[in-house]
DNA sequence: TTCTCATATTGACAAATTTCAATGTGAAGC
DNA sequence: GCTTCACATTGAAATTTGTCAATATGAGAA
């Protein structure tokens, strides 16, 4: 399977940023309205905007229009494949031929691969 | 509990770059030493050097050196710490006061911590 | 329609990140 | 000692990201 970073990256964008954890910490407590949001934090509306785009877009925020108002909240769906996504990244993959790694300098590897 | 949202950031910056996820993929393989690394990757010597150095300092990497090489290789208690830390992010609070998450709008709030 | 409110978008700027070329460092070999 | 190898660090440049002020959009109220 060809690996694409790219949306990789993305998603994990959404929890890189100190504004935009403190935003998920909040969505922790259920679902907020933008200007809720923005009380609790040091920014303008425009730059709350842009992470909320940021969030969504990562799939871990959704979205629901009422009114006048946006409304955002945790995406389960989002948030259990974002945790899927790092938890295959930092999983060591099955080793297939016995010697594939073995170092330059022929030293005794160590570490979770070997066994 | 004060949050600490730039440590926080710091270890989800491991994962936002796409050649740290590419240096993360090829460490799903066993452990590898910089050159190793090099040879797969678009970028010169001093980013690798560079990109290596974030990812050992977020926790999720280790590194061993051996002679003139320094070999790196996934941390396991940096890995399950990491995914803890989504997990939290991501996790719903309990509730305790019953209608805290109220909406200015008034519309019936949807969504995850509504139960 | 016109006005206001909540949010999104744009453009400009500042700050942070990523990169490379050059140089530094420490280990191993001569 | 001197040289080479593997990697780290530095400084500058390019790119990306995050912010604000201003403006746009779209819904509800008047």
């Amino acid at each position: 399977m060809t690996y694409d970073y790219a949306e990789q990256a993305k998603v994990m964008k959404a929890f890189c940023d100190e504004n935009r954890l403190r935003i998920l910490a909040q969505l922790r407590g259920g679902e907020r309205c933008a200007c809720m949001l923005l009380e609790h934090l040091e920014i303008g509306q425009s730059a709350l905007s842009y992470h909320m785009k940021i969030l969504v877009e990562s799939g871990v925020v959704e979205s629901r229009e009422c009114g006048k108002w946006t409304h955002y909240s945790l995406s389960e769906t989002g948030a259990s494949s974002a945790v899927a996504r790092m938890q295959e990244v930092l999983t060591p993959k099955r080793r297939v031929n016995a010697q594939k790694n073995d170092t330059a300098c022929g030293c005794a590897a160590s570490g979770s691969a070997r066994g």
